[in-house]
DNA sequence: TCTGGGGTCCTAGGACCC
DNA sequence: TCTGGGGTCCTAGGACCC
């Protein structure tokens, strides 16, 4: 942080985190923040808020003697369970999220392992967006631990001077999740989400990072692709073969080469790396239809029962249905997904003669999908029952907007209200729709 | 070391239609 | 007798994210 607090004399760094505040007074941060790449300037002001350690600090701050200690929360290690979540002590082992419990187990011997409540951890999620939201109507959950603030309307009311106001609103942002939740998060800003997304990532946790766009590409550039949001191990090592291994060889390979070798996700990967995202923020209450509904689960035992497995898909069938009819969708096509016991996945899936929301046929349509060797030769180890191609019951029937009460301010009200609530539906399984980000 | 669960988006071939 | 081009749907698989 200091080496970029180093960068204060050339009168452009928008850098700041909670060392800085700490270290600087407030002249010295006017004088920092007064050049031309001031947010003052920004035709847009976005917020990435990502609590930290999301799971893993709800578990702490609900019973403190955990505090200190290395808290891993996720699935059993004797049932293929995995970490989802862990303290910054059980990081220091090297555990993360996504690790196999019993590898984590083995690092961190003397972790506290704890299997968690999802749905808790929903309703904590709940509160945290009801506070954003009096920052803004434009907050868009990514998950159930993040989400997105477009609060360029809100600026300035968090004057004076307009040059600070973003700084100002995120620290009143972090201090209200603070004292109403006990919880620290991290806060990205800049002028696209993208940049928002990579600035909160930057001093986690407890951070608070603003990032002009040119601070940006300076920042990035030299660091290896993998860094940007979207590019994993394939991309990488696709744009490597390419000889294109930092930001910056990315943003300098010509684009139409690009295009070629990668297809419509050279666009991207140009706009990423440059950080010139124009995707919008969406209000809570206008967020994109959800695009599929599904379950699946891992058997502590690799199966070749039959019945079992015949009973297994009921049941997920019965959880696709019955969150397809609370969310009043009907699935155009269902669809199955088998693990074997050597970790290949298939999936088989089905378009239906008529949108359903009938476990019954559901479950009828994915066992009919399960292809013959899974059927007492090879051994299952995962199963999964997936609705698709989603369409509104009322968009299907005709249901008209008259079927709704007349008085629009309740009925404004219980729409809210049915968001909020929807949020743990949708967002509360650590469930996740990356693609909002982008697209 | 033995790899969860819930999502989104993209690609690609073949069918089918105009 | 050889031969269009475009559009959309269906199905399977894969990359990626949290």
């Amino acid at each position: 942080m200091f080496e970029l607090a180093g960068h204060n004399g050339l009168g452009r760094n928008v850098v700041l985190n909670k060392m800085f505040f700490e270290h600087k007074s407030a002249k010295e941060m006017s004088d920092n923040i007064n050049s031309k790449t001031s947010p003052k300037n920004w035709d847009r002001v976005i917020m990435h808020v990502d609590m930290d350690a999301f799971f893993a600090a709800i578990e702490i701050r609900n019973d403190p003697s955990l505090k200190g200690k290395p808290v891993i929360v996720g699935g059993p290690a004797d049932k293929r369970g995995v970490v989802s979540a862990c303290s910054y002590e059980a990081r220091e082992f090297g555990v993360h999220s996504g690790m196999p419990m019993a590898r984590a187990q083995r690092l961190c011997p003397d972790g506290v392992i704890i299997g968690g409540s999802l749905e808790m951890y929903g309703h904590v999620s709940t509160q945290m967006i009801k506070i954003l939201l009096d920052y803004t109507p434009l907050v868009e959950p990514v998950s159930v631990d993040e989400a997105f603030l477009d609060v360029t309307g809100s600026m300035k009311i968090w004057s004076e001077p307009l040059s600070h106001a973003p700084l100002r609103l995120a620290r009143d942002l972090k201090k209200r999740i603070k004292e109403n939740l006990d919880l620290t998060c991290s806060v990205g800003v800049g002028q696209s989400r993208i940049i928002a997304k990579m600035a909160s990532k930057l001093e986690k946790p407890d951070g608070l990072t603003i990032l002009s766009r040119k601070r940006y590409r300076e920042l990035f550039a030299q660091k290896p692709v993998s860094v940007l949001w979207g590019v994993g191990e394939k991309t990488a090592h696709a744009l490597n073969r390419m000889k294109i291994i930092t930001v910056a060889d990315l943003i300098e390979f010509p684009a139409d080469q690009l295009i070629k070798r990668m297809g419509k996700s050279a666009i991207w990967l140009k706009t990423i790396a440059k950080g010139d995202d124009t995707g919008k923020v969406h209000a809570l209450d206008h967020l994109p239809d959800e695009k599929s509904i599904s379950h699946e689960t891992t058997f502590a035992k690799d199966s070749t029962d039959l019945e079992y497995l015949r009973t297994t898909l009921l049941a997920l069938s019965v959880k696709v249905a019955r969150r397809l009819r609370r969310s009043e969708f009907l699935a155009k096509t269902v669809s199955l997904k088998v693990r074997s016991d050597s970790f290949k996945t298939i999936t088989r899936d089905k378009t239906l003669s008529q949108p359903t929301d009938d476990q019954t046929i559901i479950f009828k349509t994915a066992f009919s999908l399960l292809p013959e060797e899974f059927r007492g030769k090879v051994p299952v180890r995962l199963l999964g029952v997936k609705a698709d191609s989603l369409v509104k019951r009322n968009d299907l029937t005709q249901l008209s907007l008259f079927t709704h009460g007349p008085d629009s301010h309740n009925q404004s009200m219980s729409k809210l209200n049915k968001t909020i609530d929807s949020i743990k539906e949708r967002f509360g399984d650590s469930s996740v729709k990356p693609g909002t980000l982008i697209r």
